[in-house]
DNA sequence: AATGTCATGTCAGAAAATCTAACATATGTT
DNA sequence: AACATATGTTAGATTTTCTGACATGACATT
């Protein structure tokens, strides 16, 4: 598991952003997950929380909805394609012991401040048309 | 403005997600807003939303905080790094016109979906400690 | 010792976002 | 015509976030 895929798979959009990044109204994605195309992890309160590969399996669950295929391809589809990541993941792995939340979050955390070390710190007014001038 | 920079500075992030990411509170957070430290964007509805960018600019606050600095010294300094960046910024811009937030979200889009085509599509069940064994 | 400032905690009331469940509907299928 | 599928819409409840006010502990200044 690389640390790219720790960030990928942590559980940080609520549904509103999502919908955005997707252009799937929130009735669409309660109604693939209810299907089972896809499991967003939820919040203490029960709402849902979408990580980054949540957001990429939903584009791809569009084309696929756009190819005509229901909901019952669709899943064979992504589940073979799940298949075939876990038959190449042949890394021995370090730790064979779970990380909790928190520690994939420090994990995120160290990844995004190291990240930030590196790149610019533009945007002093929220305003983020401002970055393209 | 490369399509990193334009990843890490959409608004896409409410302020619960960003406490968890920088250990802060939401009063902490409001706080350095308030001094100008930060300016996350708004939705419609008014709630603040964070780019990475902006948790960023939290963590090094944090840092910044730790080393007994006050508010009006961590914006001097936030204030030279982003000079610095814009001195270093000398790449000739191809296109002057600003972007719509729709058009920088396509655009996240695109990226996103990009990478997912050679990225893997695990976690068919949202439980993320799945991913770790 | 009293006062002030800074960074943060806490609370209340309002507004926004999200939840589930139910019913409605358009389109395609048997 | 009846049915199934995918999505829209609405209602009522719950969670999340908002602003503004007041409280507080640590320090500095008087």
């Amino acid at each position: 598991m690389t640390g790219s895929n720790i960030r990928r798979s942590m559980p940080l959009f609520p549904i509103g952003p999502v919908m955005q990044l997707t252009d799937l109204t929130a009735r669409q994605i309660r109604y693939y997950e209810e299907h089972q195309l896809i499991s967003p992890a939820r919040s203490e309160g029960n709402r849902r929380l979408f990580s980054l590969n949540d957001i990429d399996k939903l584009l791809e669950i569009k084309d696929l909805i756009d190819q005509g295929i229901n909901m019952a391809g669709i899943k064979q589809l992504l589940f073979v394609q799940n298949q075939e990541v876990i038959a190449s993941d042949v890394k021995p792995l370090k730790s064979e012991r779970e990380l909790s939340n928190d520690e994939i979050r420090r994990h995120l955390r160290k990844e995004i401040v190291q990240a930030g070390r590196f790149n610019q710190h533009l945007s002093s007014q929220g305003n983020i048309t401002r970055l393209f001038h």
